[in-house]
DNA sequence: ACCCATATGCGCACTTTGCGTATATCGCCT
DNA sequence: AGGCGATATACGCAAAGTGCGCATATGGGT
């Protein structure tokens, strides 16, 4: 069915910050902090978010119904509130991952310097 | 030589337009004109722009260094100026390519809805 | 004479990001 | 008891990038 990919294409291409993200949660829930931690660590510091600007962003992303968070209630609340990729959120990534894995793959197809003028 | 791809790296990642925009002029110098068509045609429609508006993006990848145009001086001025790759875009594609490449089959390499708490 | 492909420009609104800064709670260590 | 680090959350501003509306100019083909 065409219409599925159809709707995930409203959503392409994911910003770089995005996508990292819902590759990060893709191994697994993780709460705000360590996914600051997590970020920094796997992008040769290329990506860096703060605390205070990453939660604009979880923000963001659980609106577009890409995450969900917890809804802790007990009195601790306010800890550890952790995120998971939604259904809608592993489509999107994995529609993600294999448009630019085509896009990749012609450009590295392509020796270094080479051009032809078809 | 690690100080190449440092020096890379302050321009990645490339955002999805530009990304495009080097890809297909991989594959050979065009004219701006061009381009518009090509990018339509490439993306499902996921990244249009008018002329007016690709204008800006080529002005701001020359000044990068990532592009190169003519410099069309007879009487004929103004017609069909052709944009191609440098060689500091050529770099910076191909290690974008790598490195969306790299993220992507990541990404991939899961089954969709497999999560492991690591 | 007219139209189309082509090239180029500007101003505005919106989104996203990065930065500076601030507050609050919890748990651990001393 | 008190301090400190980890954690969560918030706001306002500046800069960058994009899309949109609009406008102009030239050359070639019919």
């Amino acid at each position: 069915m065409p219409s599925e990919s159809h709707a995930l294409r409203r959503l392409l291409p994911l910003k770089p910050l995005d996508f990292m993200l819902l590759a990060i949660l893709q191994e697994g829930p993780l709460h705000g902090y360590a996914l600051v931690h997590e970020l920094s660590d796997r992008s040769d510091g290329s990506l860096k978010v703060r605390p205070g600007d990453l939660y604009r962003v979880l923000f963001r992303l659980a609106e577009q119904g890409l995450i969900e968070g917890d809804e802790p209630e007990g009195p601790a609340a306010r800890r550890r509130r952790e995120y998971r990729l939604s259904a809608l959120g592993a489509n999107v990534l994995n529609a993600e991952a294999r448009r630019v894995a085509d896009l990749a793959s012609r450009v590295l197809a392509r020796p270094l310097g080479a051009e032809d003028a078809s």
